[in-house]
DNA sequence: ACTTTATTCAACTATTTCAGTCAACAAAAA
DNA sequence: TTTTTGTTGACTGAAATAGTTGAATAAAGT
């Protein structure tokens, strides 16, 4: 399970860019409409900021707004950031490999061979899948919600 | 990342899949050969039991065996019990949905639409493979490291 | 210059989970 | 009955999670 600093922090992405174009939102706007605990929410953007995700201004007419067009920011580099790498063991992480200590012989482990495949799924997934085809696919959800509700009546 | 408690646990149920034909395994010998805090691996080896994923037997030629054959036990299933569900949003999982706090809409989630995708690739991957599949595979994995290593001399 | 509006940063706290241990207990074979 | 072995729940220390507090800093408007 991912924990809430990534949900919050996917939250305020997707926010984010919907609002592309529209300059800096402030953190106050998206805590609000999100209902993230501000402060918290401080550090999480604070984080993605260092990153290079986003970029912030200060002072009025102040705020965050993403760093790069929502294209070029992945699912799967914003949780990599927050949650750390998507690998469920670290001898298959491909971003950041580490050895894993409890096992003997890397190549005959029979965990990491099953593991293996389940990072490469993910990593597709996660890094083939932009802020803008969130957009796209929440944008198709919302269709079919409201065809549904006009079949009704 | 799973945790220690799943790996080991893990591993033991390899240890006692490959030896699923020779009755009853000690703890004690498990512990030494994967090296896994035997009083540790007691605790987990019982929520397994408890499970029913393995059985036991007390006193003297006793220990520990699988409660069914290899074919018949998943990684899925033993992860689940050992690590939770599988789905990285509670909103998504099928064995044990639960409704996400923090999002508004279900429908209309972003979050959503893109883990509901990561949990069916895991879940398909990891309730796919079972015990005895995982020693198929460790087997091809040390004949090839073999071939390799002759393909060198 | 001064105030307002914002982000930034360090430090601090509470709660929960992880990793592991202890000691008393129960069952079965010798 | 004694010894060998597994069973169980309670316990502990360390780390991660989920925040909070409060002061510092920067930019814009007056
Ligand atoms: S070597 Fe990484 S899980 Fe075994
Ligand atoms: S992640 Fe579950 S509803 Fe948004």
């Amino acid at each position: 399970m991912i924990s809430k600093k990534t949900k919050y922090g996917l939250k305020a992405l997707i926010y984010l860019a919907r609002r592309y174009e529209q300059g800096p939102i402030l953190i106050a706007d998206l805590a609000r409409d999100e209902s993230i605990p501000k402060k918290f929410l401080e550090n999480i953007l604070l984080n993605l900021k260092n990153a290079g995700v986003l970029q912030s201004r200060k002072g009025r007419g102040g705020g965050y707004a993403l760093g790069r067009p929502p294209e070029k920011i992945t699912f799967g580099q914003a949780i990599r950031l927050m949650e750390g790498p998507l690998a469920p063991v670290p001898c298959v992480s491909e971003m950041a490999y580490a050895r894993c200590t409890e096992c003997g012989s890397e190549l005959t482990c029979g965990i990491r061979l099953v593991m293996k495949d389940v990072r490469d799924e993910m990593a597709r997934i996660l890094d083939g899948t932009t802020l803008a085809d969130v957009l796209v696919k929440i944008d198709g959800a919302e269709d079919r919600g409201r065809n549904l509700i006009d079949f009704c009546i």
